[in-house]
DNA sequence: ACTGTATGTTGACATCGTCAACACTGACGA
DNA sequence: TCGTCAGTGTTGACGATGTCAACATACAGT
């Protein structure tokens, strides 16, 4: 054998084509990926990816759930280093949300996708969604606690808060959105919005 | 000729075209779409809709733009009827919204898809999908005038409004949202949330 | 050295979108 | 009445795709 990559076998090719399958979502979107082009790229026959993905269904599957992680780890990031309160807090969470669905959206897009639906069932991408969802639960729970805001449904509140930062990505990367509005003041307003709407507010009648 | 339909002319290929492939969109998702399937459904030959859409992602989006229409209708409906100002105008609409995203959630998402976005140029969904932001913003003005809302923005306020129930619909059909959860009550708490979220509020400070 | 298992390759097949060539039909002008 | 022509539908063909079965190669443990 040469000293380099290229034996018979090759050394961690799982990894390479997840690598590569995100390289061309990233360039062309997840319909844009081939199993030949695939192994093409990475200087492989097209059918050797069938030897650690059931089908290309789960290659796909297994870039989202790659996705979802690094999603997470940024998020957790934000959550270590963002101010203990207030809406500055949230409006930084909110912000680093919509900026990785802005700096991967073919990724975004395949991580809320049908084939990520169809395959929920695998543990590897069920978990790192309920792990993103449950951090989200977890700083509304303590807003609450201090008094901060409304003490309703915290999982409802999460959905609320949830569904505003997914649906402005959303409408963002699908190009919903006229391209010349300021978007991080945008993200502001909707966060704030969102944190006014939760805040506790003095009743004046009944 | 016999009296029914089968002539070698068919009589009216597109609209039955456009009715069997959101049919086809509603039973199995838009990928389950072919052109094949779609001529054996009608009583064609696999070709014959080249004669009426240049192709199939055209012939997509023609669904996605019928979509944007009867969504049009129904808010318009509700617009119509719904009570003239106040919270429960706002949750009514949303909750249409909503729901038709929830009924028809193969065409919703073809809405909103990809090749939606790739051919954005064609004036048919172009028109559709502005007739709904507009009706929106001119929801959101009104209420402005009337000052129960913030004065800011219009279209950066109806943005944040659509972001959210946008969003929460496509958590919902995209089953990211628990099943369990109470729905109808999801929704109002949603547009509550945005509506006091954007209400005027007192200041105690400067 | 032998053998089994993991990994990679090749050939083949059905299915798909699409195009070019052809066929049928109805309308309109001579 | 007939001929022509544009509109509409059909068939054959092609290249690309996902996937399977059969085969080849490499490495690990006896």
């Amino acid at each position: 054998m040469t000293d380099e990559a290229r034996a018979y076998h090759h050394g961690d090719l799982r990894a390479a084509l997840l690598d590569e399958a995100a390289a061309m979502i990233a360039e062309g979107g997840a319909a844009s990926v081939t199993m030949r082009g695939l192994g093409r790229r990475v200087g492989v026959s097209r059918a050797a990816a069938y030897r650690h993905f059931e089908d290309k269904t789960a290659l796909l599957v297994a870039v989202a759930a790659a996705g979802f992680s690094r999603l997470n780890d940024r998020l957790a990031a934000v959550d270590a280093s963002a101010p203990r309160s207030g809406v500055e807090r949230i409006r930084r969470m909110g912000e680093e949300y919509v900026r990785f669905a802005l700096e991967n959206p073919a990724q975004y897009r395949l991580m809320y996708g049908r084939e990520a639906i169809a395959r929920r069932d695998l543990p590897e991408l069920r978990e790192a969604g309920n792990a993103l969802f449950e951090q989200l639960v977890d700083m509304i729970q303590a807003y609450q606690e201090s008094g901060k805001i409304k003490r309703q449904d915290p999982r409802a509140q999460a959905y609320v808060a949830w569904s505003a930062v997914h649906g402005l990505a959303s409408l963002l990367i699908d190009e919903q959105i006229l391209t010349a509005v300021d978007v991080d003041g945008l993200i502001r307003q909707t966060t704030r919005t969102v944190w006014d709407g939760m805040r506790v507010r003095r009743r004046r009648g009944a």
